[in-house]
DNA sequence: TACATTAGGTTACTTTATGTAACCAATAGT
DNA sequence: ACTATTGGTTACATAAAGTAACCTAATGTA
């Protein structure tokens, strides 16, 4: 077993879920507190519905979030970042230190 | 104009680059050193020379990359990281830490 | 009673991105 | 003349993402 290859084989594992649209900005929103559906969606305007609640699904089977359901009505739910998610939000935010120092 | 969507107009941009298939994966690679076409090919096999060479050209025309022709026959291209580039794959690093703790 | 609203989706359909494999141009070696 | 090498390009197939209308359950309003 090569640990080179190792490191590479997660590391393209990690770019499939930070590289997938979407994922980046809906982990770097829940590093400011859990949200709600409609948070996240009015948060991040050009994601659509139905790709806001695919990405969810996605990032709950990569245990990247978690989905909670209040009793009230009409039904809320709350998205927040697991220990796994949080840690991945910390890992992206030299991204937003980059992006503040070049992008125009 | 609010500093707030500033921020996240320019954080959603950096997203779009490095949130894009293949191209955290090809700075990554290109943090150990300038490489050639081949190399880069050969150390992502599963991305396609059409990919790569479509990745290469969006990554130069975003300055992230210098693309240079050699005079050897045949014609070797190297890809080096610019200074902005350089600092987006040390921005990346600490997702590959995060990929070394969390995938298994 | 009937109708509208709200949250969080889902469905059907269109458009865009990515994958696959064959091909090409220039040069060098046999 | 034939073959290999590098760094592509082309045409075509499949997968991913965008769009807009619709749905469900409950509650509020006329």
């Amino acid at each position: 077993m090569d640990e080179v290859d190792d490191i590479l084989l997660k590391v393209h594992k990690t770019f499939d879920i930070v590289g997938k649209k979407w994922n980046g900005m809906i982990i770097y929103v829940l590093m400011s507190g859990p949200k709600r559906f409609s948070e996240l969606h009015s948060s991040i305007p050009s994601l659509s519905k139905r790709m806001l609640n695919e990405r969810m699904k996605e990032l709950e089977e990569e245990e990247v979030v978690v989905r909670h359901v209040t009793n009230d009505r009409p039904v809320r739910i709350e998205y927040l970042l697991t220990k796994k998610g949080y840690e991945l939000g910390m890992a992206l935010e030299p991204i937003s230190k980059w992006a503040i120092k070049w992008i125009k």
